[in-house]
DNA sequence: GTAGGGTTAG
């Protein structure tokens, strides 16, 4: 692609002459290329410098647009759309569709949903590129912008196609919203879509975010086709629910198969050996990525490694591991070193670990400001907390809330700590109390080194009581029929009064419990935890 | 001749 628009480049070049059907054809090869830059610095330069006869047109813009997509350029795709707007190329679908692409990738998701809502008609491509915009946008809420939009979608009986389900399905799958999930799933059988490789990866994938990996993985094996992709969604989906075992045995069936493995592969299996504290296989694995797959073990597989050996307790060889790989450790890198250290009660590693490497030059953002305070907090050392989070205040930086969602009969109910707001908070609290009486007949007693605060032993027990997940999960037990599944998204990482208390409410109230935290998922069943206690 | 999609260590 990029040779053929380089010969032709040279050659209008040379001629100093062009026509909008050959500057095109080369726009094209390098939009399309390994070498999107080139594409824009034909159009920024050799076009209107070197080569005579040619003003751009509305196939133009769209190469240049998915350029700038490619390259994340948000200024010449501002320029660009500047330039559209004086062409009075503006009403061009093919033109306003590129441009909310361009937004979107750019991370404007705000520009994006003014180009499309200022549309006088809208395709399934237009649908489909802002509904896509919505769900890879970081910002809170967007997930269930996009949800909104695809109603939004069928209401105007336009049909979606195989494109559309995949972005729908990413909202659902981050939102962890099941219930529309299901929906989209029903769409696609009717519309044939299911059997499509892509959106049975996007299936699979959102079944097991949304915490049913039976479902994602009765999927998988009816596929009728599987590439590497597919795979390494369903390891990384049996990973993140702690089925190392599962994860590892698809691992071996897959290289059976002779699918190839790629670099992603590798960490979805790295990550399962992980989530399981299984050290030798982990090293095995890091180890064998390059020899037996011709790998090259990249900054994730070191960080997942390092994450693996740190957590297992062997700190000093993490460290050392750390200090020589061959990349340059990120601040991931030394901020889940820092935490190993914190759970390991290495307070002097944690504590230095954050100075060096996370709050150095003046810089830091609150997650690790809250990470130091914590670590002081856990060594008892009120006085430099209180440093710490002074510190943070003078910056303008303010701890994230903690939070945690629950979807009954496709509502989404969210709580935070201590949350009177919900409109059953009279009875959420009155199960609450029975759990606690049922807890302390199990002879549970409050992990109160959990709380984080130097105050009196009777208010830290206070705190732990209406951590946002013990909300959730009797709010959970009194809207849902004996026997069913409670499904609990937080956005942080469970305390550990709050895992242990799981543990005993499923065993209790014969329930079984699925907690989403930030990074995986913990499944509570008669009394035990599918992380065995390792996280 | 132009536009949209699936995984990613915390």
């Amino acid at each position: 692609m990029n040779q053929a628009a380089q010969q032709l480049h040279a050659q209008l070049i040379k001629t100093r002459r062009s026509d909008p059907h050959s500057a095109n054809a080369v726009l094209k090869g390098y939009a399309k290329g390994s070498r999107p830059q080139e594409a824009l610095s034909f159009f920024f330069f050799s076009l209107r410098q070197q080569v005579a006869g040619t003003e751009p047109d509305s196939f133009t813009f769209p190469l240049l647009l998915h350029a700038c997509s490619r390259l994340r350029a948000k200024g010449p795709g501002k320029q660009l759309h500047g330039n559209i707007v004086k062409q009075g190329l503006s009403m061009d679908m093919f033109v306003q569709n590129s441009l909310i692409h361009m937004y979107a990738s750019c991370g404007g998701i705000q520009c994006a949903l003014k180009v499309f809502e200022r549309m006088s008609k809208r395709d399934v491509v237009s649908w489909t590129s802002i509904i896509g915009a919505a769900a890879a946008a970081a910002e809170e809420g967007c997930s269930a912008v996009a949800l909104h939009l695809f109603d939004e979608m069928l209401e105007e009986g336009v049909a979606p196609n195989e494109a559309t389900m995949v972005s729908v399905l990413r909202a659902c799958a981050d939102s962890g919203t099941l219930s529309t999930g299901r929906r989209v799933h029903r769409i696609s059988k009717k519309l044939k879509l299911e059997v499509k490789l892509h959106v049975a990866t996007a299936l699979v994938d959102m079944y097991a975010k949304c915490g049913s990996i039976e479902e994602a993985r009765e999927l998988f094996d009816q596929m009728p086709e599987r590439d590497a992709f597919a795979w390494t969604v369903m390891i990384s989906g049996l990973a993140s629910h702690g089925r190392s075992r599962d994860a590892l045995s698809l691992f071996h069936r897959m290289r059976e198969l002779g699918v190839t493995p790629d670099e992603r592969t590798m960490t979805a299996v790295l990550s399962a050996c992980r989530n399981a504290g299984m050290v030798a296989d982990g090293r095995r694995y890091f180890e064998e990525m390059k020899k037996s797959h011709g790998i090259q073990q990249r900054l994730q597989h070191y960080g997942c490694l390092i994450d693996l050996l740190g957590r297992a307790g062997n700190l000093e060889e993490a460290e050392e591991f750390a200090r020589r790989m061959p990349i340059d450790p990120d601040r991931v890198i030394w901020r889940t070193l820092a935490w190993a250290s914190k759970i390991h009660g290495d307070t002097g590693r944690a504590e230095r670990l954050v100075r060096e490497h996370l709050l150095g030059l003046g810089f830091g953002d609150s997650g690790s400001f809250v990470l130091l305070g914590n670590i002081y907090s856990t060594a008892r050392k009120w006085d430099q907390k209180a440093r710490v989070w002074a510190a943070m205040g003078s910056r303008g930086m303010k701890k994230p809330p903690a939070s945690s969602r629950i979807e009954i009969n496709g509502e989404i109910h969210e709580f935070e700590a201590g949350d009177g707001r919900h409109r059953e908070a009279e009875k959420i609290y009155l199960k609450l109390e029975e759990i606690e009486e049922r807890l302390r007949e199990e002879g549970h007693r409050p992990r109160i080194s959990e709380v984080l605060l130097d105050v009196d032993e009777e208010e830290k027990a206070f705190q732990l009581r209406h951590h946002s997940e013990k909300l959730a999960v009797a709010f959970g037990l009194i809207s849902s029929g004996p026997g069913e599944k409670i499904v609990i998204f937080k956005n942080l990482r469970s305390c550990e009064d709050c895992h242990e208390t799981m543990k005993i409410v499923s065993r209790i109230y014969g329930r079984e419990i699925i907690v989403r935290d930030r990074v995986r998922f913990h499944r509570f069943s008669r009394g035990t935890c599918s992380c065995g206690d390792f996280w």
